[in-house]
DNA sequence: CGACACTTTGACGCACTTCAAAGGGGGTGG
DNA sequence: CCACCCCCTTTGAAGTGCGTCAAAGTGTCG
């Protein structure tokens, strides 16, 4: 149902040059990676992998916004986790993906085989430390994401405003890039909830919106109380 | 108000071969760790590091039971993780404690410098790659957290003895180490919550409880059901 | 045996879910 | 360019699972 814009043949013959001027202090294994990674593209609602699939690849993403999730039997789905330009993910451990990958919007990424990575890890110690502190940082993500989900409906929202303004390095003005259900199954609440929660925030002053997916923090103190 | 039984300065005299003849097969960067960590003991409740404490240590626990946990800022509790011996804790890769450790019951435990461990890992990469994976292993676990947390109360709690029975390797008999309320913080329920539901799901005759920390998983079917 | 900590049980309230329907907003065809 | 449609979001009303407050039961250690 889902279909890749671009398959791995076609874009294995994509210029590896393109991407190959960016400095190398912008993110960590900023070089190595774009020395050795294929472009690629995914067109909004693609699936760049799934659930259970071998983890051959590692993802670094170029621009679009990616989610990973996972359905459970009952047909629940669970958000994992957004990702941002300049994010690595894919990197599991046991080579098996534990979520599924998905394009939210339009996606420009690379795509580098993950025995390269390790070999080339296997020899430079600084690669391999830079790997592992990807995983690290990943960990810690999931432990704020574990502290979320044990709050208030407010609480959630207001953390998960406050963690994606964070993210985008942005002034108070997010576009939100995700669906209100790509938040809720983020969140752990529903759709209802989550809509309910931010015009309660609107009309207490917190944020404005002036669309449903642009979002204005009028009162980060207020938002960050919430976040008890 | 939690001390140690052991500190710094006392363990470091104790000696290091005590448990040196652990067969190398058994875990993970056993035997490297053997060799340079050192034996240590913690009475019931003692802290084993603090919450935003420089994470200089990386723990090997031999026997008892760890938790991990951090307080809101509103006094809730929430426990990340439970530790049975032969895991490995307190590897974090930004040199801070994002959670407290704590010892549940009598523990037993080698502490390994970090900085030690490193220097190792950067001249043998198959340590590095250990390293990498024990963090790897975490992260899988934290994912696991995150979808009990987004279930109902009887999901959570038979997912919890599930996960349990599962890494003590036991028949059906499990002999819990925590209290109510540990379990509660770990599942973000109340422990008035939890303790129904354990009685509920005796009820239904999916366990037992002959006393209130011994659980006898009757039907891990129907379990496994509510696992959903 | 008594004190204390932990666990269980009960009654009630509330936050979030569920079910239902009414807005937008953006793209396409007439 | 307007009209219509489809999808996403918002709003409303009612139900319920879990939390809160309270008290009784159970096991353990001095």
């Amino acid at each position: 149902m889902l279909t890749h814009t671009t398959n791995f043949s076609i874009a294995r013959n994509v210029s590896r040059n393109a991407l190959a001027a960016v400095p190398a202090s912008s993110h960590e294994l900023t070089g190595s990676l774009e020395m050795m990674g294929t472009p690629m593209s995914f067109a909004r609602n693609a699936e760049i992998y799934g659930e259970n699939e071998p983890a051959e690849y590692l993802y670094k993403l170029i621009g679009g916004t990616v989610r990973t999730s996972k359905i459970l039997s009952d047909g629940r789905r669970q958000v994992g986790e957004f990702y941002l330009p300049g994010d690595i993910f894919g990197l599991e451990m046991d080579g098996v993906h534990a979520f599924s990958a998905e394009a939210i919007s339009e996606v420009k990424l690379l795509v580098v085989k993950r025995s390269a990575v390790e070999a080339l890890a296997a020899r430079d110690h600084e690669i391999a430390r830079q790997l592992w502190a990807t995983t690290g940082r990943e960990l810690r993500r999931v432990h704020g994401h574990v502290l979320l989900l044990i709050k208030t409906a407010q609480e959630r929202v207001a953390g998960f405003l406050l963690e994606m303004a964070e993210r985008v390095k942005s002034t108070d003005q997010i576009e939100l890039p995700m669906s209100r259900q790509d938040i809720a199954d983020y969140l752990g609440l529903t759709i209802e909830t989550v809509s309910r929660t931010l015009t309660s925030l609107e009309n207490s002053a917190a944020i404005a919106l002036p669309s449903s997916r642009h979002v204005v923090l009028r009162n980060r103190a207020a938002l960050r109380r919430l976040n008890a």
